[in-house]
DNA sequence: CGTAGAGCCTAACGCCGTTAGGCAAACGGC
DNA sequence: GCCGTTTGCCTAACGGCGTTAGGCTCTACG
């Protein structure tokens, strides 16, 4: 194996050092909501002058996009994780538990993955190419289930509103998963019925 | 008719003030987000410096607990100019399609009313009531219709979930109308079926 | 007419994100 | 092994924010 050239070395702790940064970001948030972040206290935290953040990020916003990207990557790699599930109903039961699990584990990262409320913070292109294949999982499942595309908005819209009312009443234990399934049935029941009908005509 | 107390009059101009700067701020945070409104601007509108907001208004966020206010109030009196509707199904289908109409028609006032986005402001007890009467009202209705207190969440959740979508996605024209009549049709057959499984243990 | 207070002002404070500029340590070429 | 460059962090400061202190002016009222 050849010696890592030491230009790597840097470059690693670098990303190690962002990576604090982030985690850092991620704490506060989770403790003190989304929009209360600030970069003096962040700074305080990994020990560092609040403008020695702007080494590692362009803004406050990037620090932002860095975690959009971050939670994206989560979400991701949990939807691949999945163990495969043939019955195509059982992979959107499967699908939507997790997303509902996601939002519902970390309301802040929710908020900033999934609402707009930051004024001025736009995802940047790359990192919103990850949100698309996420999306583009989500329409892969419910294709398989049989769904038609003109269904897929209000789909996404019922699922996300269920992390939100989760969040908004602070609701604990697991009982969120008897929604999700409720919601899978009485979705499916609905599109099937339509589905049907549209096939006899 | 007596005539009116000069101490009247000066608290009617204090009331027409304070009413000018709310209707100043929705038009500031309709045009750039609810997070965006700043006093400095609000108070160049109404033509004032900024400290003299103060004279109205305690802080910022009592300018955003009396526009939570005036936004649930607006929502009750929509609800209670809505015609009498004698079938229970009908006043569902109703209700929300006002509720969603409401929330479209205003994306900042639904980030207000619905959302908890803003850092440190919780609605007075005060205020809250109202709020608490709108879903009251929303309660009834789902009764009336037949279902069981505990979809109730489910319920709301789907119904915020279908203003977040729609708000989120910038969907124009009017094709909403159509999902909350399919939302309401697929959750009553939905309950339906659960009631009837219910009833013939 | 004198006084009280309402309504608005200017000045300033502390916090925020952000920029400018400096200084020491680490690096890479000779 | 020395020297210029680069890196990583610093201090100082700017403009904008919400907010407070304090003063001026004009109106209402005894």
């Amino acid at each position: 194996m050849v010696v890592e050239p030491i230009r790597d070395r840097r470059a690693e702790r670098r990303e190690a050092t962002k990576a604090e940064i982030l985690d850092a970001a991620w704490e506060l948030v989770r403790a003190e909501g989304l929009a209360a972040l600030n970069l003096r206290d962040l700074a305080a935290k990994v020990g560092m002058r609040p403008p020695s953040l702007y080494s590692y990020f362009d803004s406050k916003h990037a620090i932002y996009d860095a975690m959009f990207l971050q939670g994206n990557l989560e979400l991701l790699a949990r939807y691949e994780a999945l163990p495969v599930c043939d019955d195509p109903v059982g992979a959107l039961r499967q699908g939507s538990r997790l997303f509902v699990q996601f939002g519902i584990e970390d309301p802040a990262r929710a908020q900033l993955l999934f609402m707009r409320t930051i004024p001025g913070f736009e995802p940047s292109a790359e990192t919103y190419d990850v949100a698309k294949r996420i999306v583009e999982l989500g329409i892969e499942r419910l294709t398989r289930a049989g769904i038609r595309p003109e269904y897929f908005d209000l789909w996404t819209g019922i699922v996300s509103g269920l992390v939100w009312q989760q969040i908004a009443n602070d609701a604990g234990g697991d009982r969120w998963t008897k929604y999700v399934d409720d919601v899978v049935d009485m979705f499916l029941a609905h599109v099937n019925k339509h589905n049907k009908r549209g096939r006899s005509k």
